[in-house]
DNA sequence: GGCGGGCGGTGACTTTTGTCATGGCATGTG
DNA sequence: CACATGCCATGACAAAAGTCACCGCCCGCC
């Protein structure tokens, strides 16, 4: 075998972070080099530390694990990504896989998986469910344009027409015209409907 | 020292699970004699292993871990609760204090804290934030009635009047009425705020 | 026994949503 | 160039959602 496997891990919830990196930790040719519990975080960490490999949680507080992934493919080409989430979303996994990711890996799972897809992910392997990778196909791709994602993602604690005008800086009946077009293509009834739908295939 | 510490572990999410299961396993003092992701499956193995103390997350598929320590006050006086949750909502601490549980801890603080918090239950001890308890008593006692909870529950996923008739067996008018008065009683503006805020504090 | 509260319901009313047709303006692309 | 597509907007209309007053029934409580 070669070199220790040097780590990042971003994941917000602390004792999951502290669990897994004890975890991982315990692994002979594993060493975590940096934990961070805030997406912003991670860029900085990953130039300081130069990790092998990048484990990503997707909803973090700051920047999103997706776009960190980008950045970090960017900037440190020679750092792997392996996302880490909790919801294998077919979106996600299509996002995570334009980003340049090298692994997707859903909580679920048994921990064992997660050293092992380390390993493999280090090996030029890619590490993916295939079921989910089924699911992501079948799904296609997004179909909202920017502008309903923007009023969509406005929408989704109970804002009022008027709310969503203000935040996105449109005419009222411009986002009302938005959110129909987005409730047409989910093939849902309302507009909380809609941003159910788009959630559940991570077009949020 | 006493004897071995033995602890049931309820949590859905299979890494965290097992990250979990063979951290506390490190501990000298303490054994994991049953794991379930699976909130019906907690009385069952509960009884049939007698573990000295339940580790129990609320949100599993089946039974509330809330429900779940209940019936295992009731069954297996013995056993402590130590509840372990993602959100500190108010009104789960509330309720995890009624069912009888003896701690609540989030999942946010340090893995440390976790077998610590065993330890101290077993001692006797209440283990609970002290800032969320505070939020837990400044917040109030939950102000919605069953049938509005009922409704609001109906409600989560953008479901129509008809659709929250149907489910909960009621007049369409009567619903309208009772999502009025929770909306009142969560003094927002229409129904998708209000399921958020009656969220936010636990009360569903 | 009167009173309050939860429960279930109706009808009438206003406001908000959702739909649709239609317009203009900017991009591209065959 | 014509055409499609995304963007922003308006106005009109139908369908929901939300409000309010009012009804009766039952239960517990002072």
């Amino acid at each position: 075998m070669s070199r220790v496997i040097n780590v990042l891990l971003a994941e917000d919830q602390g004792m999951m972070r502290g669990a897994l990196a004890l975890l991982l930790g315990l692994e002979d040719d594993i060493e975590i080099v940096a934990q961070v519990g805030n997406g912003d975080e991670i860029l900085p960490q990953a130039l300081a530390t130069r990790p092998d490999i990048a484990l990503l949680d997707i909803e973090l507080p700051g920047r999103s694990g997706l776009d960190a992934a980008a950045e970090l493919r960017e900037r440190l080409p020679d750092c792997r990504v392996l996302i880490l989430t909790t919801f294998g979303r077919p979106g996600y996994l299509r996002r995570a896989m334009e980003a340049g990711a090298s692994g997707f890996l859903v909580k679920d799972g048994p921990v064992e998986e997660l050293a092992a897809a380390i390993r493999r992910v280090l090996a030029g392997e890619r590490v993916i469910d295939p079921a989910l990778a089924a699911a992501a196909l079948s799904a296609g791709p997004n179909p909202l344009t920017q502008r309903e994602r923007d009023v969509l993602a406005a929408a989704v604690d109970g804002a009022t027409v008027a709310d969503i005008a203000a935040k996105v800086h449109l005419s009222p009946a411009t986002v009302r015209n938005y959110l129909s077009a987005a409730i047409g293509k989910t093939a849902t009834r309302n507009r909380m409907e809609a941003v159910r739908a788009a959630r559940q295939n991570g077009w949020l």
